[in-house]
DNA sequence: GTAATATTCAACTCGCTAGTAATATAGGGT
DNA sequence: ACCCTATATTACTAGCGAGTTGAATATTAC
């Protein structure tokens, strides 16, 4: 029987899911998901967080090679890199309107 | 412009992908996905974990709904319940797959 | 009563986060 | 050369939340 997720694997699957499991993260990848593209001041902007946090959200993001990042000047802009994190949120939002959904129901 | 994660399931989606970020649980879920359907010693033997952590883990899982529960005598057998979740498996380890090989030609 | 599972409690540890501040780096404008 | 701005990084603190272990107890089915 074939595993679906490789012993070997575990840890880093699990690290994974713990990048996408902080709100300011989510906060941050919806940015560039909608905008495609955005510099850490509008990221500081839109979001309302500090910029040594903003920052250091995205560099967890980057080394995990979900964001990628380019120089322009002054301006440093980030997008998504990994194109699997849309579908990701996609499912995800999706059960959660579902309970939510259930929920009124019920 | 919509969004991809509204705000207000922020939180929700959040909590959502935090309990994917434990090994443990991705092991509980591993095995749900492989054989269907277990009961709570199979899954302590197959994972080495004890008794009562399986079973914590097991409560938070079956109260996000994504794993469901049916008692047959004795037994509690599980599976899953969450159709998402093998799709957000196979995403997350084809990432990490793809990333392993990247750092491999690199 | 025995076995399987669930629940609870206490104590501890670990990792993450926010915040603050300070510093570093580097680009642009003058 | 000088200064301002944008971004990154580091260090330290403090605190929260979650996981583990161990033990004990509860529940339920046989």
């Amino acid at each position: 029987m074939h595993q679906i997720i490789p012993a070997d694997h575990l840890e880093e699957v699990a690290s994974r899911f713990r990048l996408l499991s902080d709100p300011v993260r989510l906060e941050l990848l919806n940015q560039l998901l909608v905008y495609g593209e955005r510099n850490v001041q509008a990221l500081v902007a839109a979001t309302g967080h500090q910029q040594a946090n903003v920052s250091k959200h995205l560099r967890l993001l980057l080394e995990a090679g979900m964001v990628a990042r380019r120089q322009e000047g002054l301006y440093a802009y980030y997008q998504i890199a990994d194109p699997s994190l849309s579908g990701l949120c996609l499912l995800v939002c999706g059960q959660v309107q579902a309970r939510r959904q259930a929920a009124v129901g019920a």
